[in-house]
DNA sequence: CATACTATACCGACTGGTCGGTCGGTATGC
DNA sequence: GCATACCGACCGACCAGTCGGTATAGTATG
């Protein structure tokens, strides 16, 4: 029995994994270079993991129980419940000192590789996408609104963690507020009225 | 004896390897799998591509000339200039036949771990969004509904050509005429003003 | 017209290297 | 004596790129 294994062997796999990712990118990362990274043997790590895939689905599930777990947090805090995660989300899209800490739109960013060519995981990342949109309107959010503000999210952190959004520090804030704004579920009927446009006139049954 | 290549065999390597990329992925495009394809040697591969990044590169290429004479072609038929090519722009991406026939969407998330991983082609298409969303502004589109709409756009052909998305097509209208109306540059200043929002912006209602 | 030279297009066996995964083992604690 | 954790040599596949060659079209020369 390993008594020094402070963190489990499995977690330390996963956190090597997940630095090699970031650094070199999800093409370039080999079983060998886990192991040495971690100071493992091939045998030891197809102990812990059956499949290199094996460790890529456990990376994606430890990295949106993660996010999920901060989104929540933060939305607690939130006074005004109606829209609070989608804001929470929003806020933390663009803190940009979480993201150097966890940087889940790079993580998530090789990930959308794997998401393409693994049915099974894309079944998982679509519901993942329609409960979140969900939640929001839930919470009050119009339905059109919900699904804009998750795709404006979704193509921002695309392209910051592709490193191909050019936008100084004010244009982001500018950017991030008028989100904000979008998420604010308004009292007024008439604004949400406005919110609804289309979708709603009634349909579905 | 070329006499019956009817489609220079640079284009149809091009051709092939699209379609493999659409097929499988690109992480899973090698060279040998596109000579089959063509029906070509190894050595007349590289005889037209020094590298197999040189036909990536030109397949990028391609790819983006395309899409902006789409983009301009259609432009060019709306009758109100200011906001025209980034409606035409929103109207391609929900065209669901021109995905089909051209797949950009799902093409252009396999160049994206091309992009993440090559300074030069992160480079350019750094500047590619940029001078598009100069464009938009150069049109009349305030710069923070410009970046917003772009972002919007980004986030939902990646949801599209992941095949996350969950959208009905009663949605994905929605979603359409949502943006389009963000896209319509009002002649009102006032709505103009409101637009611009940045640091300064009316709280709440 | 024939010969010679050149450039372009293409062939395919081969090389050097990477990588996921296997398997027969060892050490240790219960 | 059985389970858990780990070792590391090895295997087979895949794959980018090389290289020495062939075939043909075009052109120049005598």
């Amino acid at each position: 029995m390993a008594a020094r294994t402070y963190e489990s062997a499995r977690e330390r796999i996963l956190d090597a994994a997940q630095r090699l990712i970031l650094e070199r990118g999800m093409s370039r990362l080999s079983v060998d270079a886990v192991i040495t990274e971690v100071g493992l043997s091939k045998g030891g790590f197809f102990h812990h993991f059956k499949t290199k895939n094996d460790l890529i689905l456990a990376l994606l599930d430890r990295l949106v129980r993660r996010m999920d777990g901060l989104v929540a947090e933060l939305a607690a805090k939130d006074p005004q419940p109606r829209g609070a995660r989608l804001r929470a989300q929003i806020v933390l899209s663009f803190d940009s000192k979480r993201q150097e800490a966890e940087a889940p739109q790079a993580l998530l960013l090789a990930f959308v590789e794997a998401v393409q060519s693994q049915p099974a995981v894309r079944r998982l990342a679509r519901e993942l996408n329609a409960q979140t949109v969900a939640r929001d309107v839930a919470e009050g959010v119009p339905e059109g609104r919900a699904m804009l503000i998750q795709a404006a999210l979704d193509g921002f952190w695309l392209s910051e963690a592709v490193g191909i959004a050019a936008l100084t520090a004010k244009q982001k804030r500018a950017l991030r507020d008028e989100l904000i704004a979008l998420a604010r579920v308004e009292a007024s009927p008439a604004a949400a009225a406005r919110t609804t446009t289309k979708t709603r006139k009634g349909r579905r049954s």
